[in-house]
DNA sequence: GCCGTTTTCGGCCCGACTGTTTTCAGTCG
């Protein structure tokens, strides 16, 4: 069994726990070894080989046994009992919101609740409301719940997600009462997408910034309004949390929400090892004999023995870079906290100094109305001169792609030289390049002639057909692409639409071996529904000498301007500059075509 | 179930909010 396969079989350990009223801990033991199991970036083959699985820091004993068990056989005793002991039907119960382990196992042990179907029964019958812990409001809420489960559970683009979020932004910092706000969160994290909105507001009166967040025209529905704390959901189903806190507090308040809950779990041991206790209320210092971690603040102070940051100390705090600068750290951006080393890094000043949007001076995966686009040559290139940019490249679907409109070699050589009128012409600033998305037909050749591939500026090779091969016919085929000689970059590698369509089956390790090897690029497929190659691979695939374009596969004027999400991407993904070929100008872009050829 | 400059037991992040209670448990992030 694959890694990938085990960390959900740890998953689901914990969760089948949790129903059972297993101790709390012990269920995020199994959670915590999921997650550092998801991260680790060693190889679990190798590391099980070697015996050093036990020396990674959350995985002990029981959890080596088990990993290897399932690593060697794909099966596990203890897992196979356990999900025999539950009823299944309980598990879906926890997506509704107000219910967790506890309740669920309540209502099954009391009333014989066995699904959602029964419980809804249950609820319509008033059997819910009699019990004791639950009265008419709990029935309802959970009535409520199960009608809305699908899109609660949905999550959304992060580019979505910033469309709503930006307006409700600007209006936070209108308000008289507002000192500063930011949305935190996921969507701070620009993670590809985003379940639910943070927003952060410093202000000394909280109630009408709160009152203000609940009654927005886009609030769908109230599902919290407390003093300091809001929740509502959008039209859309997207969720949004609002938190006020008073100013000094909100570097860290701002820090904790933007999470990620790895980092700040690393972040916090960090801080208890230099005997700070660290919270979204700020920093206070251990007490000299005694824990007071579960005491109050303002008790806190009034106990003897207890110690806090000096007030110079404290409100020399007032960003995040204060804070991190306090615990030994440069200050790491909010892309790059996934608890992926990138506090090793800022306490030895290696973070990367990251590619940002300014650095892009044109873009190379693009469509026009000659394919599946809705813009000419004369409007993209007069799109991306308004951008800033000094080059574009334009890659229309070949043959086929015949749902695409894509070309033959002849309407290819017809564009090419319709590409060289519209530069010799001098009618823009902006250079064009003649490229094209070409299919990698199910065996691994491509989908045009070679002399008509040769007559290109550069070449975009992608897999757009056969999606359900097998991983080793879908790498094979990949691989025999890269080498061609004629290949100057890899489309969308794993063909993913996020939320809607799964990856295809490919052993991506290989791909990126073989496009290092045959100095091949790999895209960053910008497009929000898209974001592939995926952030994660990026960081160690660079650092071997794989080179990214961030390609917005715009298919018309306005879809130019998705090359921001693609930074975001590659930026999670620890790229600089020099990591991307369209940092450089249109002769550094020619210097590595001509060295390609 | 994991961990250890508190090292084989006894902790494990912790505070807001809700709904049910009448002082708190459960959920959530």
């Amino acid at each position: 069994m694959n890694k990938a396969d085990i960390v959900d079989v740890l998953e689901d350990i914990a969760v089948l726990l949790e129903l059972k009223g297993d101790n709390p801990f012990k269920i995020r033991a199994y959670s915590t070894g999921a997650r550092v199991l998801e991260t680790m970036e060693a190889d679990l083959g190798d590391l099980i080989e070697a015996g050093q699985l036990s020396a990674v820091k959350g995985i002990g004993a029981a959890l080596v046994e088990k990993i290897e068990t399932l690593h060697a056989t794909g099966e596990l005793a203890y897992y196979t009992e356990l999900r025999g002991s539950v009823a299944p039907g309980l598990i879906e119960m926890l997506e509704i919101p107000g219910l967790g382990g506890k309740k669920v196992k309540k209502l099954h042990d009391a009333i014989g609740v066995e699904s959602i179907d029964t419980l809804k029964a249950a609820c319509e019958s008033g059997e819910v409301e009699a019990l004791k812990g639950f009265g008419k409001k709990s029935a309802e809420k959970i009535l409520t719940g199960i009608a809305n489960r699908a899109a609660y559970a949905k999550r959304h683009h992060w580019w979505t997600a910033r469309a709503v979020a930006l307006p409700i932004l600007e209006g936070l910092r209108g308000l008289p009462q507002t000192e500063r706000a930011e949305v935190a969160g996921s969507l701070r994290r620009l993670r590809e997408t985003v379940g639910d909105l943070d927003f952060i507001v410093a202000s000394a009166d909280p109630q009408p910034v709160m009152d203000w967040f609940v009654t927005q025209p886009a609030v769908a529905e109230v599902t919290a309004h407390g003093a300091t704390k809001s929740s509502v959901r959008f039209e859309g189903g997207l969720q949004a949390d609002l938190r006020v806190v008073p100013a000094e507090q909100f570097a860290f308040a701002l820090h904790h929400f933007t999470g990620s809950k790895d980092h700040n779990v690393a972040l916090r041991q960090r801080a208890l090892a230099r005997g700070y206790s660290l919270s979204e209320w700020g920093l206070a210092k251990k007490g000299e004999e005694g824990d007071l971690g579960a005491v109050p603040r303002s008790e806190a102070t009034t106990r003897p023995g207890a110690e806090r940051p000096g007030p110079n100390e404290l409100s020399a705090i007032k960003t995040e870079k204060g804070l991190f600068k306090f615990l030994g750290l440069a200050e790491i951006p909010p892309e790059l906290r996934e608890g992926r080393g990138e506090i090793e890094a800022a306490e030895t000043q290696k973070l990367p100094n990251l590619v940002t949007s300014a650095d892009i001076r044109g873009v190379f995966h693009n469509h026009t109305i000659a394919s599946d686009g809705r813009g000419t040559i004369e409007e993209m290139a007069a799109a991306a001169g308004a951008l800033g940019w000094d080059y574009l490249g334009l890659a229309d679907h070949s043959k086929a792609s015949y749902q695409a409109n894509g070309l033959d070699d002849a309407r290819v050589l017809r564009m090419i030289e319709s590409i060289r009128a519209f530069n010799e012409s001098g009618a823009s600033a902006v250079h064009v390049f003649s490229g094209i998305e070409c299919d990698i037909l199910p065996d691994g050749s491509l989908d045009l002639e070679e002399s008509t591939l040769d007559a290109l500026d550069y070449a975009v090779m992608s897999v757009h057909s056969s999606f359900s091969q097998s991983e080793e016919e879908m790498t094979a085929r990949v691989i025999r692409a890269i080498e061609h000689p004629a290949t100057t970059m890899l489309g969308h590698p794993t063909g993913r639409i996020l939320l809607r369509r799964e990856p295809y089956k490919i052993d991506l390790s290989k791909v990126i071996d073989a496009a290092i090897a045959n100095r091949v690029i790999i895209e960053i497929n910008a497009s929000p529904r898209r974001l592939d190659m995926d952030w994660r691979l990026w960081r160690r695939a660079a650092e071997r000498g794989l080179m990214c374009s961030i390609n917005p596969d715009a298919h018309s004027m306005e879809g130019l301007s998705y090359f921001d999400a693609g930074v975001n991407i590659a930026r999670k993904g620890w790229l600089e500059k020099e990591q991307v070929l369209n940092s450089r100008d249109c002769a550094g872009v020619l210097r590595w075509f001509s060295q390609r050829k």
